[in-house]
RNA sequence: GGCCCGUUCGUCUAUCGGUUAGGACAUCUGGUUUUCAACCAGGCAAGAGGGGUUCGACUCCCCUACGGGCUGCCA
């Protein structure tokens, strides 16, 4: 019987939700997901200065649009101080920790005397075993920890392999600063210890800090988590995703109108793989998915491909669902919600709307002869389309589309005899109807918008352009 | 500077010593079509460089180059 899987996601509330965290996230909860275990979220918010309570709210929102849904509350790791200084203390009475006097001046020239000598700027304590009569009375100190000189730690890592870091090329961290808080390489570790985490999946900027929270971990003689360091993203050019390349936060995508289902199917191919396996759902991701599926170098974020997959997801779609995150989609991109009657018209029209756009964006540009109200103002493409003699045979169409029931069966019949009475291909005669219906000359099949928009509509969209 | 990690088509990747190095996106060509898409068929395209090990290396080892990370009383 093998223990319940526990992972979490740790971010620090200084900004927005990044897509890398997003991934982050995403691995995590497709991880604990897929194997009937927890997915914790965990507010790394100990840096006073740059924490705030906006930026928390962003990366739940971010989470939330993801589709990322987190067991029990969220932890503040700010709220657990005492636990952490009480661990620390702990650590002191077990001898794998001391109280370091050291001040931050001495600590400078150390490091400035050792560069010089060409060696590592590696501080060594004069305090590390120094017997407590010593301690000076009432002065400030830090508590560090008593690490290993010798030997290597090694983190047998998931993605990276096993992983060899000489001790001596470690200090003795500091676990406790002098202000008696806690510092976030013991705070994780305690955190993660006292949530149950048993997989630590994170970004591979972790990877070397691994070494020195598994001296932690042993200092308290606590299981050590499986590690697993994932690559960052990149930008198009390789080099670390930042502003410059354009979206970095999870928020500016939903803005931009890609759907969650894509935007997750995306980021989990990104940097993973299961055989030849491209689109699927978020159910069959968390089957497929594993550790060992996650590559080692870092992957670069491809838009052409994500606008792809969000493509099968759109069409995949349950019209309601659709209909659902479009309205949301409208209202994080600022723009006008569905009127009562775009509504209805949208319902009909997203079975075929939704089989060939990639972006809610394109959706409401297929859509915009449902959205346009009369009267249709045609662009200069749909006005050429709308010649005279077209003016003439659309004029002639509208008595028979008064009396023919309104299905695609009855009114293909009509619309052919018509382009041949006038003696031309249904090409010629399915321009100036687009001009007459949408206003444009790229529009969804005229019978589809004939259908969405009904027989009332239609006539009148024909009489007003054939005036 | 030191330490750690990485490098297969333009991009995401498969391969876990023996393959015509496969798939997807992009791109190109053709087909289909009432327009744009979508869709269907096909084409182009890759093991960073150099040494080893081996009967045989994209796969294992070393060096170099390039990229990234860590090196805080930040997280």
């Amino acid at each position: 019987m093998s223990a319940q899987v526990v992972t979490r996601f740790a971010p620090s509330p200084t900004g927005y939700l990044h897509i890398g965290g997003g991934r982050t996230a995403l691995f995590n909860w497709l991880y604990a997901r897929g194997r009937g275990g927890k997915f914790l979220l965990r507010i790394e918010d100990t840096d006073r200065e740059r924490s705030t309570p906006e930026a928390m709210a962003a990366i739940l929102r971010g989470l939330t649009w993801l589709g990322l849904d987190w067991d029990g509350d969220v932890v503040s790791q700010f709220a657990r101080k005492d636990r952490h200084a009480e661990v620390a203390h702990e650590m002191l009475v077990r001898g794998t920790a001391y109280k370091c006097f050291s001040t931050q001046e001495e600590i400078a020239a150390f490091r400035a005397a050792e560069e010089a000598a060409g060696r590592y700027p590696v501080f060594l304590s004069p305090w590390r075993d120094a017997d407590p009569a010593t301690h000076p009375e009432g002065a400030p100190y830090v508590i560090r920890m008593k690490a290993p000189r010798t030997g290597e730690t090694i983190i047998d890592d998931q993605v990276q392999g096993r992983v060899v870091i000489r001790n001596e090329t470690l200090d003795d961290m500091i676990v406790l600063r002098s202000d008696g808080t806690p510092v976030y390489m013991l705070a994780v570790v305690v955190d993660d210890h006292d949530m149950g985490v048993t997989h630590v999946i994170r970004g591979d900027d972790h990877l070397n800090n691994a070494a020195r929270q598994q001296m932690v971990y042993d200092a308290m003689g606590w299981q050590v988590p499986v590690w697993a360091h994932i690559p960052l993203i990149h930008g198009p050019d390789g080099k670390k995703l930042s502003k410059r390349h354009g979206a970095t936060g999870v928020e500016e995508y939903q803005a931009m109108g890609y759907p969650a289902a894509g935007m997750r199917n995306y980021l989990t191919r990104l940097g993973w793989a299961h055989g030849d396996a491209e689109i699927f759902t978020s159910e069959e991701a968390m089957k497929m998915f594993d550790l060992s599926g996650i590559g080692r170098a870092p992957a670069r974020l491809d838009f052409k491909k994500l606008e792809n997959t969000c493509g099968h997801h759109m069409a995949m779609a349950e019209d309601a669902a659709l209909l659902h995150e479009l309205r949301a989609y409208l209202a994080a991109a600022g723009r006008e919600p569905l009127s009562e009657a775009q509504n209805v018209l949208m319902q009909r029209a997203l079975p075929f709307l939704k089989s060939s756009v990639r972006t809610f964006p394109e959706l409401l540009d297929k859509a915009s002869f449902l959205m346009a109200s009369r009267p249709i103002m045609q662009d200069s493409k749909a006005a050429e389309a709308l010649d005279t003699v077209s003016r003439g045979i659309l004029k002639s169409l509208t008595p028979r589309l008064q009396t023919a029931s309104w299905t695609k069966e009855a009114l293909e019949p009509i619309l052919t005899e018509i382009a041949a009475e006038n003696g031309i291909g249904f090409g010629k005669l399915a321009a100036p109807l687009r001009a007459a219906l949408a206003g444009r000359t790229v529009t969804p099949s005229v019978y589809d918008m004939m259908l969405t928009i009904g027989r009332e509509e239609t006539v009148a969209r024909l009489m007003d352009a054939s005036q």
